[in-house]
RNA sequence: GCCCUCUUAGCUCAGUCGGUAGAGCACAGCCAUGGUAAGGCUGGUGUCGUGAGUUCGAUUCUCACAGAGGGCUCCA
């Protein structure tokens, strides 16, 4: 006998040369049933292992993160399988584990494309895989002998062989760690390189989706070959699989694209150009609401407005750099007889100049320009996304000049403030990235990258704010702060930037004359808080699913009248409302209320305000309220509330939300 | 830019194995005058994304281009 223990302490006796799978099934069939792979004594490996005596033995069950990875990353070598069976002659790359799911990236034979119609049959020849209940078993091996049982898959062959000339990187940790290349074999024709763990056979694997074709590049580099990549979801039971394609579904219908359309908010006309996006009226008062909001936070906040031209002389991007470096994402040059125009990429370099326009004193600093600029970027054709990646948007950008000392607190109060701005749009959760420096690709010393970045840090860390450190991930020009949002399904989102900049100031050759009477050089900041309004307000679409809050509803209110008779007075009450500043429209009672009411519903506005004989008598109105805004066992609709009483509610919500922004 | 897919009425989509097209919603007219999520009847609606090729004939097949979707790569 042996005895292992448990993670809680507790200790239990096996036969000798029992697996961790014989554990798991003397502790419970449960156990037995949900395991998919252990832990012992601090490293994963497969329910098939013998465990000895003394190990600290845990069970990962596949209802964890751990366990679904497992199941996922099992599944994917399944999927490898069904497609070398249907495709003879496919070769395999790499097929990990993801949020979610699996993929896994192939190369057909004779040109051959996976569609997707072909899924289907995929997902078939999977099933038939899982039925079988085949072993996953493992082997280890030499770098030759792994050479020789995959010498007809090159891509693998190509992992061994950066491993053995130890260059192998992330991308290949999930077929090989260390010197000793293991194998999982699930028949006599089908074997793959894998690190493990893996279930014990395919028949634990049955809650899977094939999702998409995708194209994928061979290493993850845009010179790679590309390669055909299946992408699929793997759950541990039926209902977490249908739960999650169930969020997918609901995920889908806040898309940005679909509800823009269906709420007649903007539209992407295909006369306009790729990545143009045209506003419509509804949509341009919730973008007016936007920047209203914005322009008086940041009169009070301490900046100066300015506006700059939407193009510019091909000499202010080559003293930028702008040409430079990124001429590929600019929109191209237009030859005039005074010389070369481009669209503007970015608004700084306009204002470095105004900056420049006179000599500036350290009295002046810290200097805050601010503009809802205009800027247009050729992004490439693949990389569209409707309002998330865009050609032509608006920053609300500024460019902060401010001196080595104001930094940190420049940094410190900018924190609050896009903290504050978020938060009056509804979002609550932000997580924070600290980019620093790229040893490759850098300009300025190291003394101010260190200062720059130990001054992000610091501001962030007095905010007791979490935070990842991006190593490499800054800009060529200097370090910064990425903001990330969480919205209301979950999902993150990069909104605010916060960017020191070392290199613009020495290229505009900006100056002030400091307290010594000597020239300095400042530092400049980039920040936007929306990022772009464009983006930001997607963003803003799908958090709020499209029903935006009372104070940001194109429409407010729709008051519909019961019937003809009460047409008149309804007329009435709208004029009052709009007295009282209430965006609000009504109806005429020539098609059913309850039609009316459910037009109103799929506009999601706020308020429905319906008028009847009674009302007119009383000069009441019936509240309907859009279903989110309807508390825990209150009524969605109120009776005979006077009008002068809903006005004064009305004002109290908007007000409230627009002060309790403003004061955030 | 690269791989796959798509583009038909205002919207969502069906369809034509090559003979110029349909549904629901929306819209218009008439009837119904109705207190909280689709009242009834009738009707109109299309350069079938653009251009070229093959063909007696192309919305359908081929190619190019544009736009979109899913990914890869990229994102100052």
């Amino acid at each position: 006998m042996i005895t292992v223990s448990l993670p809680d302490g507790s200790e239990r006796e096996l036969p000798a040369g029992s697996t961790a799978l014989d554990l798991a099934a003397s502790i419970g069939s449960g156990l037995k049933k949900a395991a998919v792979a252990a832990t012992v004594n601090g490293i994963d490996t497969d329910l098939t292992t013998e465990v000895a005596d003394g190990d600290v033995v845990a069970i990962i069950t596949n209802n964890t993160d751990e366990g679904r990875h497992v199941l996922r990353h099992s599944t994917a070598h399944v999927l490898a399988q069904a497609v070398t069976l249907l495709y003879p002659g496919a070769k395999f790359s790499i097929g990990p584990a993801i949020e979610n799911g699996f993929y896994y990236d192939f190369d057909l034979p004779d040109d051959q494309t996976f569609t997707e119609e072909d899924l289907g049959t995929i997902e078939k020849k999977m099933k038939e895989i899982v039925k079988a209940n085949q072993p996953f078993t493992r082997s280890e091996h030499s770098m030759a002998e792994a050479k020789e049982l995959f010498a007809d898959q090159p891509y693998k062959v190509e992992i061994i062989e950066r491993v053995e000339s130890a260059g192998a990187d992330d991308l290949d940790a999930g077929e090989v760690s260390g010197d000793v290349i293991s194998a999982y074999r699930n028949t006599d024709e089908f074997v793959d390189m894998c690190v493990g763990p893996h279930v014990p056979s395919t028949g634990k694997l049955p809650w899977f989706k094939l999702q998409k074709v995708a194209g994928a590049h061979w290493r993850g580099n845009e010179s790679g070959k590309m390669l055909q990549r299946l992408y699929g979801t793997a759950w541990e039971s039926k209902q977490a699989l249908a739960d999650h394609l169930h969020q997918l579904e609901e995920a889908a219908k806040r898309d940005h694209r679909k509800l823009a359309n269906e709420l007649d908010l903007l539209s992407f006309p295909q006369e306009l150009g790729g990545g143009l996006a045209v506003w419509h009226p509804k949509g341009a008062i919730i973008r007016k609401l936007m920047e209203d909001y914005s322009r008086l936070r940041h009169e009070t906040g301490g900046y100066e407005f300015v506006y700059t031209p939407h193009l510019a002389n091909g000499k202010l991007f080559e003293t930028s750099g702008h040409l430079q470096w990124y001429a590929d994402g600019m929109y191209p040059p237009m030859e005039m007889d005074n010389g070369t125009y481009y669209m503007k990429p970015m608004n700084c370099p306009m204002h470095c100049l105004i900056f420049k326009g006179r000599q500036r004193s350290y009295r002046e600093l810290p200097l805050r320009l601010f503009e809802l600029g205009n800027v247009y970027r050729y992004e490439r054709a693949g990389t569209l996304h409707g309002l998330l990646r865009i050609r032509g948007f608006t920053q609300d950008d500024s460019h902060i000049y401010c001196t080595k000392e104001q930094l940190a607190d420049e940094i410190a109060s900018l924190l609050d403030f896009v903290l504050s701005v978020l938060r009056a749009f509804g979002f609550e959760d932000f997580t924070f990235n600290l980019s620093t420096k790229d040893p490759e690709k850098y300009v300025g010393s190291d003394e101010i990258w260190e200062e720059a970045t130990a001054a992000l840090k610091s501001a962030i860390e007095s905010h007791g704010l979490e935070y990842q450190v991006k190593e490499g991930d800054a800009a060529f020009y200097g370090p910064k702060i990425d903001i990330d949002v969480r919205d209301a399904i979950g999902r993150s989102w990069q909104l605010s930037t916060i960017q020191a900049d070392f290199q613009l100031p020495e290229r505009f050759e900006l100056e002030y004359v400091g307290a010594d009477n000597e020239r300095h050089r400042p530092i400049m900041l980039h920040r936007a808080l929306f990022g772009s309004i464009e983006r930001f307000f997607g963003v803003l679409i799908e958090h709020y699913a499209g029903a935006f809050p009372t104070w940001l509803s194109p429409l407010q209110v729709r008051v519909l009248p019961v019937a003809e008779a009460h047409e008149e007075h309804v007329e009435k009450v709208v004029g009052e409302l709009q007295g009282a500043g209430v965006r609000v429209d009504w109806v005429k009672a020539d098609v059913g209320l309850g039609k009316r009411i459910r037009t109103a519903k799929m506009e999601k506005l706020p308020y429905v305000l319906v008028v009847g004989d009674d009302d007119v008598a009383a000069n009441t109105v019936g509240v309907n309220l859009r279903h989110d805004m309807v508390e825990e066992g209150q009524d969605d609709v109120e009776r005979d509330v006077p009008l002068a009483t809903f006005i004064e509610r009305f004002r109290a919500e908007v007000d409230n939300a627009a002060t309790a922004a403003l004061n955030a």
